[in-house]
DNA sequence: GTGAAAGCGCTAACAC
DNA sequence: GTGTTAGCGCTTTCAC
């Protein structure tokens, strides 16, 4: 019996491995004298084949440990059954918690997720998308990083009809889904935590006024400062994407004499960084300045003081946004133009903007 | 111009967008009045062609903006530039900074990057691999999940000759390359620093003991203590791998009177869950209890108090581990078996274990 | 230097 | 209910 098995179903193989290599949907027909279009139908469960039939195929087919070879149904199907996930960097709760949502997703319909890091580098975005120009994935998840001003390579791969979704870090020129938090609120109501806590000089830390979500969380910044009654003598500082240079230029503002009393951090970065600037420098945090910062740290309130956040629904926007994606897949007819999701994040108040 | 354009190449659409396909080799042929083969070669830069008919057809390639087909082309070649990286999740430090490292790897190398999340659960992890039989990736970079005590899984795919590169948590009884800290040594070190420190009952918090890194974090532990010359009461708890029942397995252990002096965190999640439940219990680090972990948050020194961590290479443990991956892919000759390399931790002393 | 043709593994008309 | 055949887009002999 093995050596039958070996000749018909290996016999044509050169290797000295026999489990070297992948059996095929040809190696079964050959075994059990049938068409490959039969062993092809019924391994796709068709109606056309007995159930008889079926039955042999799938049993030698478990036997022979035969998968198929996903290239070759790709390239008939012209579907891959995998996505693309595309985001300026994974070493981040925010955006770690999010391909977990995604991945959750992509697993439950059997897609594969590819991963790609532009590390906020536009040169290397618009390498990314096109090569997603012929057919590598279905529909892509999209960050985008904060160089980028330019967005033509986006269009492009809108055009070429491949589903995207946007999530967190939106493109608002560009016409297609978006899943995203109440930025501007939520940069309200960290400016409002802090001026009601009695901050009057506060410091918005900003990354990239280029960015959607910085903008939007500077918008209520503003909103936040101009409703309030006491003026103060508020400010914005544009800081960097790259933590050195973040490191530097807030470093320099927080030795100056006139210090801010209030600091709100755009992103999670931002306000570690200036928690171990204010280490080094012997700042206190609450009672020298308040700190409030957009992050998704499940520890932050282990920091020393506990930091008071702004906590993104990360996962939740990961997966919503991939649910979103998934049903432009299923659906053709379905319409990413007009879906615009926005999911609230949540102020959660800690030491870092106590009393003491 | 746009007219003719449109009739040769793209006049056989069914579409009412001329973007919406992508051009082929066919469209080039035909637009060039040279064979298929004659574009094919020319893009490949075959020694065949003239210079000058290569440099029409690339020049009217990045005119129609053509990508070629990777699924034809994977079919054909039988490889398809990519890796898998299957791994138990993503929203770890340890793990996000290892993608990164593979992914920089992967990214210089032209190769893209599959993610699969296993959660811990041998079930996902055997589906996973069952996947990769026939050719989907060339090759995979895997840390295997905490319930994997079988392995014919991981087996059956290295007998389907696709290279695979253990990092991190690695499974001795397979035969192929690994790529890890000195967890042992690390063990060692961390429970010499708490002895050194004074602790006479210290526990180490054991994820799971199926665990290589956890076996030899163990084992490095056990001989520190036996090295000891006063003999205390030291322990290992055995955790779980989910957080729920981590936390309250820790909870009780620290309710108890007899609690411990002394905490070795053999994963970074343990020493996490460890100082929240101190903070509620309102146990003093270091002076009730003084606590080490192995962890790569980026943030130790900013927690109250800052803690003590053996850390890992993370970034270096992925980054070699694709660089071997690539070596045995590059060189069909390359034995990935006899390769195993480690790479070191570093002990950073902070608070977690100082005096007061 | 260029082209015709076979084939990678699979699917889907269309015969019978 | 099963088989024949064409072809997805690309590469690669082998002719010319």
């Amino acid at each position: 019996m093995t050596i039958f098995f070996y000749e018909t179903v290996f016999g044509n193989f050169r290797t000295n491995n026999i489990f070297s290599m992948s059996v095929k949907i040809k190696d079964l027909a050959k075994e059990l004298h049938l068409s490959i279009a039969t062993i092809s139908k019924a391994l796709n469960d068709s109606y056309e084949i007995s159930p008889d039939t079926k039955q042999r195929v799938l049993e030698l087919a478990k036997k022979l440990n035969y998968t198929p070879n996903p290239y070759a149904s790709s390239l008939r199907h012209k579907s891959s059954k995998t996505i693309a996930v595309v985001l300026p960097e994974v070493a981040d709760t925010f955006f770690s918690q999010a391909i977990n949502g995604i991945e959750a997703v992509a697993q439950e319909k059997g897609f594969h997720v590819l991963i790609y890091l532009t590390h906020e580098n536009l040169l290397k975005e618009q390498a990314i998308l096109k090569d997603f120009q012929n057919g590598r994935v279905d529909g892509v998840l999209m960050s985008i990083s904060s160089q980028s001003d330019a967005n033509e390579h986006i269009v492009d791969l809108c055009n070429h009809n491949t589903p995207l979704v946007f999530f967190d870090r939106v493109c608002d020129d560009i016409h297609t889904a978006m899943v995203q938090t109440d930025d501007l609120h939520a940069g309200y109501l960290a400016t409002t935590h802090l001026l009601k806590k009695g901050c009057r000089k506060i410091a918005f830390l900003s990354m990239n006024k280029n960015l959607s979500i910085i903008k939007k969380r500077m918008e209520g910044f503003e909103k936040a400062i101009t409703e309030n009654e006491n003026k103060g003598d508020h400010f914005v500082l544009e800081c960097s994407s790259s933590e050195e240079t973040a490191y530097e230029i807030i470093k320099k503002m927080l030795s100056r004499n006139k210090k801010p009393d209030g600091i709100v951090g755009s992103v999670e970065k931002l306000a570690t960084i200036t928690y171990a600037i204010c280490n080094e420098l012997h700042l206190k945090i609450p009672s020298d300045m308040k700190i409030i910062a957009f992050s998704n740290l499940q520890i932050a309130g282990l920091l020393n003081p506990s930091l008071s956040t702004i906590t993104q629904p990360a996962f939740e926007i990961g997966r919503r946004a991939a649910i979103l994606l998934f049903h432009a897949l299923e659906k053709p007819r379905f319409n990413l133009k007009e879906e615009r999701l926005v999911i609230p994040s949540v102020l959660i108040e800690r030491d870092s903007t106590g009393q003491k």
